[in-house]
DNA sequence: GTGCTGGCCTAC
DNA sequence: TAAGGTAGGCCAGCAC
């Protein structure tokens, strides 16, 4: 949705962007809309006051804008209507504001400040004013007021809108039309209206050619190839699988070819492409931040002009922007915004960043870990080497670019992106384009504007000010142990939520200061001391909206049971979460201290609810469940969190532990106001409970069968920690839990560590990611990651982590004392320098204390003898670095094969000394043997290699870094090297 | 060594 | 201009 003056008539109007049943792409002009804000009504405000009042106010705001241009009535006109500010209870009682309509939406701005800081109006004075909606997205507040939500379906019946002649078509859209708002029908999805449009999709891909050692840059290095798919939503395969290569590109089935020999040319083709396409959804992975910031500064560098028109207006250019997007929840981010009016970029790396927690988010890693399917990476240092050979090697490139625009296609399907990302967008309300690039509040601001309208009550602009904090949950301290018997849990379901509606907690209900006029059963004092009127007297908007959303959610899970299409089921699902999410989400927008309308009385009555309930409910249960009330045994919480306790009721069987779960869940939750609810959830048996916050156990929603191995906030689910200790703590708690085989555990976990100390763990198991948050200057003290993200940058500015990457390292061994972030190092980097790993490090300070956590509860005070103290530990292991440190003074000496002495001056070319002669040619045998069997180890791991780039004809090329199987082959590749050295010592004997 | 702080990441 | 919340474990670095 866009706005713009029509230049003829003065009156503002509206694009709508859309696609038929058909796949055709629609603009609609719409007219009969007139943008607007509120503010407060100065005392005694009269119809004869409102020409003048809008004269002078535009009159301030005119000499505010300054602009020459600037059309002369930017104030249209001042309405004085009934309506409440939705801040505060009011006693139900409607006062005046001044409705202010103004001519274009981008003028908001200006006018909310000249009515806020005041202006000079004869009869009243200079005075400030209140301003109302004046800080909502216009965008929103447009499709609030005409019930059109995201992604929802537009009828626009036969006879009321106009079909453009084609020369008067702004857009490059299949039909253009014009319409009056009046007449169009905005459909909410439900029932027939549930399908989801057949949007077209476009994947694309480049590649560059880089300088050697340095990323690429757009200034510089071109662009080598672009490959596309083209694909409609709802159907399995793209349509269109071609690739534009720079120079000629043997043929490769499937997919066409096209082929120019100047980049300028390669690069306007590929832009007369898009626009062929006319896609609605532009996708790709890390196309915003890097794809199409380079194509767009590529084209201007070679000065391609008519490049950048990539948007569905023909007279406007796409150009980037950066933007820095920060919140707590998201760290802060540098993103690059690009305009392409009509189109959606929904970047797959954007989604996944938001909504997967992942070690890392290559798209190799990402497309294993969803796909189990390895892609190949290649350096892009090589590439340049493949664009300069032939037209097979170019073609090798081709083949590989066209993966990389297809596998987010395949990524978007298995996951669902386009059609959850469209459910939340018909359940907020927000356009599809905001889910990406915008944050949570927008979605809660969108229904919460919506709901408001209803009841003709308005938003105030508040000025931010960063308040105090407000006390969260309660987390009941825990009593940590092993427990081998069934430990049933209890959750409040949807908690927050449920504790807004049965309290009516509101903007509209909310009671400043104690409430002398009201009797006390007409309002709610809430534990953290503040007051809300009943609903009686006034239901809450927010409990009203949480309602719904919380029966909507009902409603879509009862119709997802008797859903047979598996397609509309899938919508259904998304539906469901979208609903779960916005529910959970309304808290938090009532807190946000930097937000659109923060209310912490509203916040912290909440979380200040909470806190009772949990309390309430862990004395309940205590006090019931006890032996002179003739239960077996006297019931314990030994843990909870916010919304859930866990309870030890003191049997040994699963089914009496969910028998009197499912009991207390019933008996506690009849005590509560409606609709909080207390749900009987699972069983952990046994369960391990470490901490606060750290856990482990067997999940059992039924007695039979486990569920699956439930761990909470231990290292297995961290993502600071290497694989290696994720993977070890992994098995050992498998073994302690499920096999119930503690010596099993112990064993493992012993051989690991002798496994460490040898070097036989795969350097791909000790690579350690953190975030980087802030910019360098910003770290108070030195870190690994940082420290290495500072060296790296050194090394090729280019390819170094950015604000916002998890840093890929290891540890290194180094001098003694060394600070630990002085040792951290590219992986890649050990690999290619063959760099000594630091063992002990990661066994005292990765290793050591998650194990001693896990196994102390079982194996009490002998857990660290048992694990760390054993011969396993006594493996002798390198910990000099050969770089750094008293290493760099000392010059290498040759030594015998044999015995290891250090050889004479004269016998320095030899491969043994005088005193093994005799067994040399043993050794020399031996030393084949070595290099024989390293060569089909070699091998194995090539065409393993090969079977995975789908050739066995060609070289590989591939660097993927989250593929184990790229260690090995560079680690057997240098041991190689290596081993024909020594060989080539045997070299001078004539055998 | 001890205690504190900053940083990261998770639970809910 | 735009940006959901608090509780809390645990580690490395740093001051003393």
């Amino acid at each position: 949705m866009k706005e713009s003056l029509s230049s003829a008539q003065k009156v503002p109007i509206f694009r709508l962007y859309g696609v038929n049943e058909g796949g055709n792409s629609i603009l609609a002009h719409l007219y009969g809309y007139v943008p607007y804000i509120y503010c407060s009504a100065p005392n005694g405000v009269k119809q004869t006051d409102l020409h003048k009042f809008t004269e002078s106010l535009n009159h301030a705001v005119r000499n505010e804008v300054k602009q020459k241009d600037a059309p002369e009535h930017i104030i249209l006109g001042i309405k004085i209507e009934s309506k409440e500010n939705i801040y505060g209870f009011h006693g139900n009682k409607k006062s005046l504001f001044l409705r202010i309509e103004l001519v274009l939406s981008k003028f908001i701005p200006v006018v909310k400040r000249m009515l806020e800081t005041g202006f000079e109006f004869p009869t009243y004075g200079m005075q400030g004013y209140q301003t109302f909606e004046s800080n909502i997205d216009f965008e929103i507040r447009f499709m609030a007021d005409l019930h059109i939500t995201g992604c929802n379906w537009i009828e626009i019946p036969a006879g009321v809108y106009k079909i453009r002649d084609k020369s008067e078509y702004m857009s490059r859209c299949q039909l253009e039309i014009d319409l009056n708002i009046k007449d169009l029908i905005s459909h909410p999805a439900e029932g027939e209206w549930i399908k989801i449009a057949p949007l077209r999709m476009l994947s694309f891909d480049i590649e560059c050619a880089g300088r050697k050692g340095v990323f690429p840059e757009a200034e510089k290095d071109p662009v080598i190839q672009i490959a596309n798919m083209v694909q409609r939503q709802g159907e399995k395969d793209p349509f269109i699988r071609n690739i534009f290569t720079l120079n000629t590109c043997a043929p490769i089935v499937g997919s066409q070819v096209m082929s120019h020999m100047k980049e300028g040319e390669m690069l306007m083709a590929w832009s007369n492409f898009v626009r062929e396409v006319d896609p609605d959804i532009i996708t790709g992975y890390n196309i915003q931040n890097f794809d199409i910031a380079y194509l767009l500064n590529r084209a201007k560098t070679l000065k391609v002009d008519l490049f950048p028109f990539l948007g569905r207006l023909k007279n406007i250019k796409t150009t980037e922007k950066k933007v820095v997007l920060q919140s707590k929840q998201m760290g802060r981010r540098e993103n690059k915004s690009i305009n392409m009016e009509g189109r959606v970029i929904f970047d797959l790396l954007l989604v996944l960043v938001r909504d997967y927690k992942l070690r890392s988010y290559t798209l190799n890693a990402v497309s294993f870990y969803f796909l189990q399917e390895q892609k190949e990476d290649v350096h892009h240092s090589i590439i340049s080497d493949l664009q300069h050979g032939n037209e097979q090697t170019r073609r090798r490139l081709a083949v590989y670019c066209l993966k990389d625009a297809y596998l987010p296609l395949r990524l978007i399907d298995k996951l669902m992106c386009i059609i959850n990302y469209m459910e939340m967008a018909r359940v907020t309300g927000v356009p599809l384009g905001y889910l990406l690039n915008r944050g949570q509040q927008i979605k809660v601001v969108s229904q919460l504007l919506r709901k408001a309208k209803e009841q003709e009550l308005l938003i105030p602009a508040m000025k931010i000010d960063v308040n105090d904090e407000f006390e969260g949950a309660t987390v009941i301290e825990p009593i940590k142990g092993y427990y081998d018997v069934p430990i049933s849990t209890l959750d409040f379901s949807s908690l927050y939520p449920s504790i807004m509606i049965a309290h009516n907690l509101c903007y509209t209900t909310l009671l400043r200061g104690r409430p002398n006029d009201l009797k006390p059963e007409e309002y709610t004092a809430t534990p953290s001391g503040n007051f809300f009127v009943k609903s009686e007297l006034r239901m809450g908007v927010l409990p009203e909206i949480l309602d719904n959303l919380l029966k909507a959610r009902k409603r879509a899970k009862q119709m997802m049971k008797e859903e047979k299409d598996p397609f509309k089921y899938k919508v259904l699902d998304g539906r469901q979460l979208a609903l779960k999410m916005s529910a959970n989400s309304v808290y938090g927008f009532t807190g946000a201290q930097v937000g659109k309308l923060p209310c912490l009385e509203i916040s912290q009555s909440v979380t200040a609810f909470g806190r009772t309930m949990i309390e309430k409910t862990k004395q309940l249960v205590e006090e019931r469940y006890q032996m002179k009330n003739g239960y077996k045994f006297d019931a314990k919480v030994i843990y909870g969190d916010t919304d859930s306790v866990m309870i030890k009721f003191g049997v040994d069987n699963l089914v009496d532990a969910m028998k009197l779960g499912q009991e207390a869940a019933e008996f506690i939750s009849s005590t509560f106001v409606k609709p909080i609810k207390l749900e009987f959830e699972k069983c952990y048996f046994p369960y391990l409970l470490i901490n606060k916050k750290r856990y482990a156990g067997l999940y059992f929603t039924k007695p039979e069968k486990y569920d699956k191995m439930d761990c909470k906030g231990i290292e297995t689910v961290r993502r600071d920690n290497s694989p290696l200790v994720a993977n070890l703590i992994s098995v050992c708690l498998q073994k302690l839990l499920i096999d119930r085989d503690p010596t099993g555990a112990i064993n493992y976990a012993k051989q690991t560590i002798s496994d460490l100390l040898c070097n036989r763990i795969d350097i791909s198991q000790l690579v350690i990611t953190k975030e980087l948050t802030k910019t360098d200057k910003e770290y108070a003290g030195k870190q690994a990651h940082v420290e290495l993200a500072n060296k790296m940058r050194k090394r090729d500015p280019g390819s170094a982590p950015q604000l916002g990457d998890r840093v890929p390292f290891v540890i290194v061994a180094g001098s003694k004392g060394q600070a630990t972030y002085e040792k951290a190092e590219d992986p890649v980097f050990v690999l290619e320098h063959n760099l000594p790993i630091d063992t002990r490090y990661y066994l005292e300070n990765q290793i050591s204390k998650p194990l001693i956590r896990i196994f102390e509860p079982i194996l009490h005070e002998r857990a660290e003898f048992v694990l760390l103290k054993g011969e396993h530990t006594l493996t002798k292991t390198v910990t000099i670095s050969k770089i750094g440190g008293l290493a760099a003074f000392t010059k290498k000496k040759e030594t015998c094969l044999s015995c290891k002495s250090i050889l004479s001056d004269k016998e320095l070319n030899d491969a043994v000394c005088s005193h093994c002669k005799p067994k040399e040619s043993e050794l020399y045998q031996k030393q084949i043997c070595t290099m024989a069997a390293l060569e089909d180890k070699f091998n194995r791991l090539w065409t393993q290699c090969q079977r995975c780039q789908g050739s066995l004809h060609e070289d590989v090329i591939c660097t993927n870094q989250d593929c184990p199987i790229f260690y090995m082959r560079k680690k057997v590749q240098k041991d190689l090297q290596e081993n024909d050295k020594l060989i080539g010592r045997f070299g001078k004997i004539n055998w």
